[in-house]
DNA sequence: CTCAGTGCAAACCGTTTGCAAACTC
DNA sequence: GAGTTTGCAAACGGTTTGCACTGAG
């Protein structure tokens, strides 16, 4: 899906709700979706702060992430660092996360297996299944070599 | 498990970082004990001040908290209501959640085949896994019901 | 024109922290 | 006694909100 396409699909959300569609509505979008990395809302209003013209404040994209959240443009996921980060979701297939304990990084996987599981135990339990997070932590490669280097830092930490 | 034997593992847990037992740590811990709910910092420091005896500061409790997650005492979960909330871990089997979008219930639930096919997952992105968050959201069976006899809510909410 | 949106700064709220007094070992 | 822990209240940090001004439709 390419940019154009992405904003008539905003464009109509908005109509649909009332809401109107300004300067700053669309620049948070377009850089939500220029990234194909997860980003903050702090991030977002650093990377708009930079870019030429009119900085967006940050109550402004505090709102407007939430608005994209809501119609489905992106969603957000809490990598346990006290703040949210977000990643577009138009022309991205569902996939859960994978977080490096040590350096934050965050790599992304899907297995469908997973998925028909969560299925099957959610229906044993009469939820009705709306979403999922499922994110595992861990050390990544190159984490986990230098973790095993140092001598004995598990025992002495704190 | 028994009270006195997980006295007696607080005991040596703190002894071991040369630190020390004292009365508001015992009753955080025996408190957390004593339920099979899930609860929030806040609510144990309201069970606390509730009970005979004077009460524990809302820092101690929070620190008492820390500790006993790291000692493995007990588990957090960041249900997405703003606040974290814990659960005891001695006796219990891991498990994961199911939460109810409406009324905040929590329900358990473990699949060792869904436990493998993560640690399968991991083994291939080269993750070395430490734990993992599976929280599946959606509504429970009387909030489920409840939603489908209200008529279309879901267009118009908001 | 009208009502929604913006920017600002202040408020929020769960959690953390600095410090002096109190307590464990 | 030495060194930890506690309670208090203030600080924190991400996020939300009230309000007067601006701007889209």
């Amino acid at each position: 899906m390419h940019l154009a396409a992405i904003h008539r699909s905003f464009e109509s959300f908005l109509r649909e709700r009332g809401l109107k569609l300004t300067a700053q509505r669309r620049r948070c979008l377009d850089r939500a979706f220029a990234t194909h990395e997860h980003f903050s809302a702090e991030r977002l209003y650093l990377w708009l702060k930079e870019e030429a013209g009119a900085s967006v404040s940050r109550a402004t994209v505090y709102r407007t992430l939430s608005l994209l959240v809501e119609g489905g443009f992106l969603e957000s996921l809490d990598p346990g660092t006290g703040e949210l980060v977000y990643e577009h979701v138009l022309g991205h297939r569902h996939h859960d996360h994978v977080v490096c304990l040590s350096c934050g990084k965050i790599e992304e996987f899907s297995d469908e297996r997973i998925e028909e599981l969560q299925r099957e135990n959610c229906a044993r339990l009469g939820f009705e299944l709306v979403s999922h997070v499922l994110k595992l932590s861990g050390y990544c490669k190159g984490c986990a070599r230098k973790r095993r280097d140092l001598p004995r830092t598990a025992s002495t930490a704190h």
